[in-house]
DNA sequence: GCCGCCGATGTCAGTGACTGACATGCTATA
DNA sequence: TATAGCATGTCAGTCACTGACATCGGCGGC
């Protein structure tokens, strides 16, 4: 499968797509962006950017694939005799050097995510599929049905609330994020 | 501000479009009904319904607000001295009775929404947006600001789960699976 | 080295969600 | 009865997305 010379580049014209559609969400934001845009400055046609992308909105989603494929990995191979918690947190550490590691990617994405309700629709979508990714995952490590759908909601809502809080502030470290919001779950029952 | 004698009933032409469009998406499924169509069956026009509802999805949604202010309200109104989850889930139980009086409209629409994709997406941002409210209200109770969000997020999880349940398995009453969710999200943090 | 296959892309036409601008008709009130 | 105002209709346009078909270039078989 030779490269056949593209415009300017000899990265894949998915890819190209992605960094288009990065660049000119943060110019001019999203809904002043069309796919036509994005596409031309990628060197394609628009119909090709429907071919890699079933919507304008996933284009901003791809790394969810291989987070998902990393924790429920993780899930799997967890020692034996954790609570379903347990597993989930040992799970959101694992991926931690994965996740920091394109900040300097994952920050402007999510500048732009948080202020595009479309695009925030379709993140809350993609959780919503991690979560039951992961309750599968539990319960594959034999927790009952009910506990691991439960477990993984409130699982990943303290991840995402970790995850967050380490996008919006850098002072503390997304590992530092994921410990504390551990603890302060445990706080929260233990007063009541 | 008479009614005028609107074609067929003297209901709202907002409440007319949203019967159209459940009656519609359950004989031909949410994508194959189109905008127009929901409008003809209300005896409007397209344009109409536009001027009703910000987008397709939207007509589907509507208590949620009635819901959020409910709840944000028994938060406000809580005794002193209570844990946030404790608000929480005292809100949650204070809104069995409202949910339970109009489970014959939610049977259907939940099984539209779980159904459709486009619809799903947009429901968990109408909880997102309702996490949102209880996180402020608790942070109006005094709750602190980290521990607020965190706190509002893991709730409202265990109470979504809890409802999702209680539509798919009618054995058990709403109030039923909230103390079960309630009790569960414990056990989550006792064992690990 | 030529040929035919195939995969990636371009082209074209169409549907349907949504929007802005303007026209129209009915209600209420002077 | 005149008229201001609001709800609705009408029209034209943009843009996301899709199916069908054309094209082009490399690659294996001969």
């Amino acid at each position: 499968m030779g490269v056949g010379f593209m415009a300017n580049s000899r990265d894949d014209v998915g890819v190209r797509l992605q960094q288009a559609a990065l660049g000119l969400f943060r110019e001019r934001g999203y809904d002043q962006t069309t796919a036509a845009e994005i596409a031309a400055r990628a060197g394609v046609t628009e119909r090709t950017f429907f071919r890699y992308f079933p919507d304008k909105r996933e284009v901003l989603f791809d790394g969810e694939s291989r987070l998902e494929a990393a924790l429920a990995a993780s899930i799997a191979e967890a020692p034996d005799g954790l609570g379903a918690l347990d597993m989930l947190f040992r799970a959101f550490r694992s991926v931690q050097s994965l996740l920091e590691g394109n900040r300097p990617f994952s920050g402007p994405r999510h500048e732009i995510i948080s202020s595009t309700p479309a695009l925030h629709e379709r993140e809350l979508a993609k959780i919503a599929a991690l979560t039951d990714a992961l309750a599968e995952a539990l319960k594959a490590r034999g927790v009952p049905d009910l506990q691991a759908a439960l477990a993984a909601r409130a699982g990943v809502a303290a991840f995402a609330h970790a995850t967050s809080c380490w996008l919006e502030d850098p002072s503390l470290g997304l590992g530092d994020r994921i410990d504390l919001a551990y603890r302060e779950l445990g706080e929260l029952l233990g007063r009541g």
